[in-house]
DNA sequence: TATTTCTTGTAAATTTTTTACATAAATAAA
DNA sequence: TTTATTTATGTAAAAAATTTACAAGAAATA
């Protein structure tokens, strides 16, 4: 029993019951978490039913029996409503606005988790390894986002650069070889002058790896398109957690093409590290 | 029974455990997996203790009986385990490394979000709200928290800035006045550098706020520390999650300088986003 | 309408948990 | 050290909860 999707499982299952056992199943779905603390008599009673019709309830629905049935759920419904997508409202606490926030970034990175195209990002991988040259392009929160990027590849000894300027990206983009790579950067997946800086690098024979939400622009314009969609209240405050996942996605590139380059890289780092120590005390 | 950290509490109630109740807690800590698929006399037998033992116990750890025990150790399980810091192997597939970027973020934002000191959060709130002017260091990766920083806190309406250059946060700091604000990032906590530059904003009369790991130089010479600890495996790639704990806690921050600043703030938001939107297509 | 099949509930059986109590162990007092 | 008292633990019985077996009733088909 997987309980990932118990309550969906009853739902597809709905058709296949019987009119008692749909009963059942009709007060578990509108009452899930009353139902976890309740003995099979207390159902039954409550949905109206017998006792043995929950048991075959149960089955119905792949668990073992009434005890299994309420452990997938209790653990279903623990795994899921933590975290959401709560506004921030001027009379929180704290303690609130923190856990908020906290949460909201967390609902957002399992979203964006799932929803990836990971033969995208494979590809993206592969072009990145076979690039002589890798930019960075982002405005505005984006361009911190590059920056981080830029930082991260430049470990893994890849000529990198980020660049939040229009000037200096399209200098930059015209100046690109073929197979290089542009990993362009955006919340709103519709800032123009990025999209003016991608056409000119693909006019230079260069790859555009697109950061942006699914559909929009950007995502459409770009050879390889990693779509990330974090919706968020982006009206109210400046996108909060979308940055957030869009350098969780720049980790996994980065990965990835560790990963590629193989354990010679290992010994870079170590030296890397060690040079670092000196500028730290301790 | 609050699920979220009932293995917490065992571990809390250990102490006050009579010799064989402590078995029972040692069993289930051991193996808390296996303990909710099994019957009291399961339980008992593996423990080898009594089955009144095992009730016995869960009364102990705050549970009405073993069946609400159980109930409560699954909801735990289930909302936790799917995460965790994991590292990334070479062998990896596209879909593992992903999952475990992701899940060892998500991992990472939690412990960061319930280890939090709240009252320090407070503190640099009111320590931004007040200052003439805030100010953003940091080196490497965290020189790209910073910009995200500044970003972040222009669009309150505040004048911020950010420097990862060492000249200029010397040059920057000693022109600071009584009150203002600078905000030290660093993910080692130990970069000498940051530490000098933290030195004269506090000869110049500035508060200095320190996002850092707690116990490390940077975060003791801080006014307000504000301590983050995302272990993390940093020898082998690039600090991964522990920036983006610094991303979230600055969020933190500025919801909390919003709410402070009040209202007047969603008209001078709405017109930014309202200048932004000449700036895109659709 | 009669027959068959399917559905559902009653009641019994089984399993599981909990309680009551007795014994053993440990501690404290003499 | 010995004895009394308290505390801890297990055995066995009781209670509670779940599951099975079966029969009655409803629905469907001939």
């Amino acid at each position: 029993m997987k309980p990932a999707q118990l309550t969906q499982t009853i739902s597809d299952t709905m058709v296949d019951l019987r009119k008692s056992e749909r009963k059942v199943a009709e007060f578990v779905l509108k009452e899930p978490l009353g139902v976890i603390r309740m003995r099979i008599v207390d159902l039954a009673q409550q949905a109206g039913v017998s006792e043995p019709t929950v048991v075959r309830f149960c089955r119905a629905v792949g668990c073992h029996g009434f005890q299994d049935f309420k452990l997938a759920l209790a653990q279903q419904l623990a795994s899921s409503p933590s975290y959401g997508q709560i506004a921030v409202t001027d009379k929180d606490s704290t303690r609130e606005y923190t856990h908020k926030v906290f949460d909201s970034t967390v609902d957002t990175l399992l979203k964006v988790r799932d929803s990836l195209a990971l033969e995208n990002l494979e590809a993206a991988v592969a072009a990145i390894c076979n690039a002589q040259r890798v930019e960075f392009y982002g405005f505005g929160a984006s361009a911190a986002v590059a920056f981080d990027a830029q930082h991260k590849f430049f470990r893994l000894q890849i000529t990198s650069a980020a660049y939040s300027d229009p000037h200096l990206q399209n200098m930059s983009a015209t100046s690109l070889q073929t197979g290089d790579v542009v990993i362009a950067i955006s919340q709103s997946g519709r800032t123009q002058a990025l999209l003016d800086s991608m056409e000119l690098v693909k006019q230079s024979g260069g790859i555009v790896i697109g950061l942006a939400p699914s559909g929009t622009p950007i995502a459409r314009s770009a050879n390889i398109a990693i779509e990330i969609d974090a919706k968020e209240d982006i009206q109210i405050y400046t996108p909060l957690s979308s940055r957030i996942a869009h350098l969780a996605v720049i980790d996994v590139l980065a990965i990835g093409v560790a990963q590629k380059k193989g354990p010679q890289l290992q010994a870079h780092l170590q030296q890397l590290q060690s040079g670092l120590s000196s500028l730290r005390v301790g």
